[in-house]
Formats: C-alpha cells, structure tokens, sequence
DNA sequence: CAACAATATATCGTTGTGCGATATATATGT
DNA sequence: ACATATATATCGCACAACGATATATTGTTG
C-alpha cells in the first residue's frame, strides 16, 4: 500500500497486525516486515520507518517485550508478547469486527443505490 | 468512538462512510452525521469538528458538491454525490475489502494461536 | 575482489487526519 | 426565560505513517 486513501486506512491498526504476527511466536523487526507482506501478498509494506517507531512504541506501552541477540554478526532485536498484549489483541480485535460491521452496513446498500457500472 | 485505537482506526474510511451515506441520496451535514450515528448503533460518533472539515475536503477533491439551502430558518448545506465520488465509492469499497482481508488473514490464526481467555 | 543487493535497526522532518474547544445563530420545548 | 436540539464553521493539538537518510553486516555476481 503506497497510496493517500491506503495508507490512511492502515493507522491504528499497524498495531493490531504486529501484535497479531506475534501471537505465533518471537520475531525481530525484519521478520515480521516480511510475514506482514506475504500474508497480505504485498498488499501491505510495512516500512521501516514505520515498523520499528511502532515497535518501540508497543514495547512502550508493555503490549510487547524485547531482547537483543548479538550471537550472530547482524544483531536483531527479538519481540514477544507479553499478557498485556495477549489481552490487547482479543480487546482490539473485537473493536476492529465492529467497526468493520458498521462500514459494511453503510457501503453494502450504498453500492446497490450506486448505478451499475 | 473515542479512545485512542478507535479515533484511529477510523483514519482514512470515514471519507469513504460518508460517501456511502450519501450513495443513497443528497444529505445536509448534520444529516450525515446522524445517519453514520444510527447506522452504527451509536458506534461511531462523527464530530462536528471531524464531518465540517472532511466535507471542505471532499468537495474540493469533487467527490462531492454543495448548494445553501436559505429557505428555512436554518440555513442548510446540501451534498451530493458527483460522478467522480461514484467512481471513488467503487474503488475504495474495492481497496477496502482486500484490507480487511489481509487483517482477517493475520487476525484469525492469531487469536487461534493465543492461549484460551 | 569490487560492486551491489539483501539483511537489520534507527531517527528525523513532513504531511494530514480526527478531535475537543469554541463561536455563532435559529428553532423547539418547558 | 432557559435549556436543548439543530446547523455550520474554524483553530490548534496530538500523533501515526511515510520517505529519506544513516549505519553496519552478509551474500551474490561479474
């Protein structure tokens, strides 16, 4: 998504998409970058200076926790979970269903009143 | 609406929430906003200072365009939608459901993936 | 082996949306 | 008369997403 109206559309729930890449297992930045595109078949890049402000941000509000791994020669950051979060993504999920509800209610019977094309 | 998740969740469709209200006939502001009120069973609280701005907006974008209304006491604005905001309702309702299907992609393993509440 | 692409994280300034507060004015109900 | 609902508008604040940029390592390819 590059796009005004795409991009747009994403804020506020960038956070529920990295919280919902986590609940399968601990991943660093990079790695949910590319699992948020794949899922989403490039649908959504996820920048990088959009990926790791949100990040710490989360980490911020202890929805998320970290650690660093220099075992490697490229040191990456691990995320987890924490309860906090576990409990955010049920919250937000639900709050997510509903707003999605109330679009459809107001779209669906907007495209049937919309001439056909 | 008004916690933080929720105002920003709705960044970027409430443009296309209120093309949609009008899809199904010319509307005054307050009109607009009070049938996004009931639509959404009260869910989603349109402010005045959000819908004013965002009609100024669309209308210079020509989605949509205006005409005062003088003849009763209260002076009204009314919208409708132009052949361009159509095109707009189409194409947005469009980019709308891939978006909700890439979140619904990611959201429905995840909540499988956590622990039962 | 040098050039380049991919991996990996981070920060900065810009842009633009949604909100609360505030202003203004008319109509209706008590 | 006073409060509430109707009706539109603007201002400044907060803040998320982005592009650009920086830095450093690893892998690939000519």
């Amino acid at each position: 998504m590059s796009e005004r109206f795409e991009r747009e559309l994403m804020r506020g729930s960038l956070d529920l998409m990295v919280l919902s890449v986590l609940a399968d297992g601990s991943k660093y930045g990079y790695l949910i970058q590319k699992r948020v595109r794949e899922a989403s078949d490039g649908t959504v890049k996820l920048q990088a200076g959009t990926l790791y402000p949100l990040l710490h941000r989360l980490e911020a509000a202890s929805v998320i926790k970290s650690k660093w791994d220099h075992s490697t020669g490229r040191k990456r950051k691990w995320y987890e979970l924490t309860a906090a979060g576990r409990r955010r993504i049920r919250s937000q999920a639900a709050q997510w269903d509903r707003y999605v509800a109330c679009i459809q209610q107001l779209l669906t019977p907007a495209l049937q009143a919309l001439p056909a094309k």
